[in-house]
Formats: structure tokens, sequence, C-alpha cells
DNA sequence: GCCGTTTTCGGCCCGACTGTTTTCAGTCG
């Protein structure tokens, strides 16, 4: 038997599945039941092919009856019908055509049926040759719009998706306000909205909404902003931008009375939205970024503030990085809503670099500026022996690196600094120091840097064996993903939470922006399995320390509270001896 | 396709903008 599809091929298969069921003109419905099914499967911390051919697939939100059979089908032949069957009908150029901006799947069978195009390709040369003005429906602008779109679609990079880390969308997004606000008038509110506000790991577009009595001006100040290249819409409502950097903006202008509406609408996520406003349907009130419409007085009312508006529906206020349609408006019905964790609430940190490894600062540096971030504690936890990037700590360096932390200890005030490590998980789980030398030190962090490739089955192991050292505290960066860069290793996580668990090892959410890791998604599912999450900043220079807001919006993402991340303690009750090992 | 304090069948948010329209379809968020 071949080995189970793993989460994200399975995602691509019911996204590809979707695509071409849009093609082929099945209803929207049907459609959005597909990716929104892919993104159940792409989040899913357990095997899905495994729980397909448990019959338990159905258990994840949006996989019912039908998706099952067709995981099921996946896992143990490797291929769905309904795919062939459609592929059979649509070139594979039909759906690279829908990924342009302005055609959608109407239009590109549209064109397959009328002109033959089946391809980019083949849209530019009946574009040039002023050919597709020739369909019923479509005109001259229409073709200069798909040679515009084809002309940009090749500057980008074929993966991605143009898709932005948050630091950077949130400095581009946080420079346009500040221009958008530079001369408008007292009464004015810039604010972003979109998934900068819901502290995604990633975003697509920078949403931004404004109240001012003067729109006009407003929008005239966004064409002029030195970031934006052009503003390729725009009417009453507000604008769509691009900057040089290549990142949509969307700007919308409410009334005065009405930003908590719009603030609402424009923060979303689109399945936060979708689901709220269906619920609210069928209390007879329909939720649009004007205020709510009662079927009952047929008046719209606008709120001034999101905190209105949810009440008026009958919810406590929901958190911006809760609203992705993951139990958040239950819970608000019900009052279950968690309080959530919040930067001041980190003590200390625990994971850190110098440049004993590959850092940059040195142990004295770092302490001060952890110092003056408020932090009571920093861990020093240069790479181990094995590491093979930069520079490693041998084990008679590490022995001096002890010294060097007492000794640096003693000269920063304010600040606690722990003798530590951030050793290699080898590939049969074991560390590349030995035990006598570990149990030296005030904290261990352990990871995997080496062999990402090894099976589920190897790498579930490997780390499950580190988890039971009785000398691991934590595991760091626990699944090696890399945001829009690299997926995680193949893991099954459901083991190595419970390993956790009962291991009392902590896992880190690591808050380097570029990993992120555990994801928020994971993160709820681990803290859910009793796990005690960790948040670090990883930090490899002093200003890095600063990521850990990072991990706190990871952190919030997965509805964490306080009590349930480690460091919100402080070291004295995180310090203790070593433990026994596990009894066999 | 999924799903159920109205439903196991019949629903399944809401609006802006563009381009082609003589009243609207398609696309997007």
């Amino acid at each position: 038997m071949a080995a189970d599809p793993s989460n994200a091929q399975i995602a691509d298969a019911l996204q590809e599945l979707g695509d071409l069921y849009e093609l082929d003109g099945a209803i929207v419905h049907r459609v959005v039941a597909y990716r929104s099914a892919a993104k159940a499967v792409r989040e899913a911390s357990v095997s899905v092919a495994a729980r397909a051919r448990e019959g338990r697939a159905s258990e994840l939100p949006g996989i019912g009856k039908t998706l099952q059979e067709k995981i099921l089908a996946l896992a143990e032949t490797g291929t769905i019908p309904a795919a062939e069957r459609l592929r059979a009908k649509f070139p594979p150029g039909l759906i690279a055509l829908t990924r342009l901006p302005g055609l959608g799947p109407k239009r590109a069978r549209l064109l397959y049926s009328e002109l033959g195009v089946d391809s980019p390709e083949a849209l530019r040369e009946a574009a040039e040759g002023q050919r597709l003005r020739s369909v019923k429906g479509l005109g001259p602008k229409f073709e200069q719009s798909m040679l515009a779109a084809l002309e940009r679609a090749g500057q980008q990079p074929p993966d991605g998706g143009g898709r932005v880390l948050l630091p950077r969308a949130m400095q581009i997004g946080e420079a346009l306000v500040a221009g958008l606000l530079d001369g408008a008038g007292e009464d004015a509110r810039v604010e972003l909205a979109g998934s900068i506000r819901r502290r995604a790991d990633s975003v697509k577009d920078i949403d931004i909404v404004a109240v001012t009595d003067d729109p006009a001006a407003l929008l005239e100040r966004l064409g002029g902003l030195e970031e934006i290249e052009r503003v390729s819409s725009s009417g009453s409502a507000g604008a769509r931008a691009r900057t040089h950097a290549g990142v949509g903006v969307d700007l919308r202008i409410a009334a005065p009375g009405a930003l908590g509406s719009l603030l609402q609408h424009f923060t979303g996520s689109g399945a936060h939205n979708t689901a709220l406003r269906e619920a609210a349907v069928r209390r007879g009130l329909h939720v649009s970024e004007y205020g709510i419409l009662d079927d009952a007085t047929g008046e719209t009312e606008p709120f001034a503030t999101e905190r209105d508006v949810y009440a008026r529906l009958g919810l406590a206020y929901i958190e911006p990085e809760l609203r992705e349609n993951r139990g958040e408006l239950a819970a608000a019905a019900d009052g279950t809503l968690p309080r959530l964790i919040e930067l001041a609430d980190i003590r200390g940190d625990l994971h850190s670099h110098t440049i004993a490894s590959d850092g940059h600062y040195t142990i004295e540096e770092m302490g001060r500026a952890a110092r003056e971030l408020g932090h009571e504690y920093l861990a020093i936890t240069d790479h181990s022996a094995s590491h093979g990037f930069g520079n490693a700590v041998s084990a008679e360096q590490l022995e001096r690196q002890i010294e060097l932390v007492a000794e640096a200890n003693e000269r920063v005030d304010g600040i606690e600094l722990l003798a530590g490590s951030e050793v290699n998980i080898l590939p049969d789980g074991s560390l590349d120091y030995d035990d006598e030398l570990l149990a030296r030190l005030d904290w261990v962090i352990a990871s995997v840097h080496t062999s990402f490739g090894a099976s589920e089955q190897a790498m579930t192991e490997r780390m499950i064996t580190a988890i039971e050292h009785p000398l691991v505290r934590a595991i760091g960066h626990p699944t090696g993903r890399k945001i829009e860069q690299r997926d995680p290793y193949a893991l099954d996580l459901e083991a190595v939470f419970a390993a956790a668990a009962r291991a009392g090892t902590m896992l880190e959410i690591n808050a380097n922006p570029d990993r992120r890791d555990l994801s928020d998604v994971h993160a709820r599912a681990a803290a859910r399995a009793g796990v005690q999450i960790l948040i670090d900043s990883d930090a490899h220079r002093t200003d890095t320390l600063g990521n850990m807001r990072w991990g706190i919006a990871t952190a919030r993402r997965a509805w964490l509270s306080a009590d349930q991340v480690a460091n919100t303690r402080p070291w004295s009750k995180l310090r203790r001896k070593r433990r026994p090992r596990p009894a066999k």
C-alpha cells in the first residue's frame, strides 16, 4: 500500500475539484463547500487520510458523507473519479485562466467554447488579435484588461500567490494610515482592518477603513501617497489601489455613525461574516457594512462601534483574532469566549541566541535588551554541537558558556539570565550533548534542524523520544514550517500533543514571524490536549527579542489565555529539578 | 457540497465596481 496522501495533498485535490466543478457550472454553494473543506483539511492536526480510512473524516467541519468517500478514494486509489472525468472535459490551462483578475469561471468557459482559448498564452493571442470582442458580452476594454492582467501575472513569481508576511504588511499599512491621516481633519479616523487586524500569518491585501467628512479629499490623498503605484478603481464608497511593492490596498469610507459596522464588515474574515449573517437572517436581521436591517421595522440601523454590532446580534464582543468561524460565534452567544493572553502577560523569554552560535550580540547585550522589554528572565539557548550552520557550541564551549552566563548575571541587574541550550534532536530522537552536561543547564529546549524528509512515523517517533527525554523542558518550532515557504514536516501531531501532555514537556509557539510555529490551529489543538504552551522570540539579535508580539498574535488566534502559557509565570514557578525518568 | 433551538430537504451574506449593457452579468472581497 502506498503512503497516505498528506493533508496538503488532499487539500490540493479538493481545491482542484472545486475549481473543476466551478468550470462545469456547479452552483456556487457546492464550489464553496469544496473550498472550505480544502481549508479544513489543510489546517487539520490529524492525518485526514487516516481518519477517512476509519470513516471519520466527516468529523472535520465542512466534510460530510460525500467528501469522506472522495477522500477515501484518493487515499486508496490515488485519485478521485469525479476529478478524472472533469479533467478530461476541461484542459488544465482553463483553471490557470480563472486565476487572472477579472476572469472567472463563466468567462473562462465562454472563451473556451467560443474561441477555443484554453491557456493564458492562447488568451494573449486572442486578445492581441482583437478576437475577444467578437464574443457577445465582451468588448475592447475587456481585451485591454486581460492583456494588462497577463502582463502583471508574468511579472509575479509563479508561487507564493503574492502574499506578504504580517510584519511587512503592517509596516506598509501603518505608513498608509499615517499618510491618509496627514492633513485630514481633526475628526477623521483611519484604521487597518482585514487580515492585518486579525493578525493572520500573511496577507494578500491591505484593508483600510476610514471615517471623514470629506471623502473626496481622502481618496485624492490615497492616490498621492508615495507608497501607491496606482489607483485601479474608485467610487463613492472607496477605492482599490496597489503599492509599489505589489500589494493590493482596499480603502473604504463610512459615514461617521457607521464606523463600527464598516470595521466589522471589513475586518472579516469572510467565513466569520458569512456565518454571522446567516445566523442573523434566521432572526430577521440583515447585516451589512452600513448597519443592520431589521425585517420588523424595515429600517437599517448603523453602529458606531463593533461592540454595538455584536450586542445587537445577542453576542459578546469577539476579538478580531478569533474571527475565523472556528466556533467563536457559538462561544460569543454562550458567553464562553476566552480571555485572551496579552503581551503584558509575558514574564520572560526562553529561547535566544548569542555570538556563541549564530546570534549577533553578547549574552550581556541580549540580557539588557530583554530587561528593557520588561522581561524578568531570559534563557540563552545557543545551538548545540551538531548544528552545522554557523558556529555550533561544542560541549567544552557550553561548559564555558555556563560560566559566562553566570558572570553576565552578576553584571546585569533586574533580569535573571539562564544558561540553556537549543539542543538538536538527532534523527533517532537522541540529543547531541550527554545527559550529565544537560543536567547542569537551567533550561533545555530541543528542536529539529536536520533530516526534515523523514517519514511521518519516523518523525513522530523521533519527536516523541525527545519529548520524553527527562531533561528536555520544551520543543522548539515543533512542526518546522516556514510561512509561505515550507510545509510542516510529516508528523502525527495528535500523538505528539498526547506525548507532550503526558510528559509535561512544553511545546513552543516560536514567535519568529517567518515561522509562528506552532501555528494558531495547532497551538489550539495542543492546548486542548493539555499541553503547556511556551511563547519564545528565538531572537538572534537584540531587536528581534520584540518578535514576541507575533507569537502573542498566534496565541490569541489559538484562543489561549495567559494561564495556558508557561512563560506568563515567574521563573521561580518554572524552574524545577530534573524530572524522574518515566517508569518503564 | 453541507447542515439543522424553524428544517434530513431546502435553504445556504451582502454589497461595490466594471463593462457591457437598454436592465444586468460577472467578478471580487
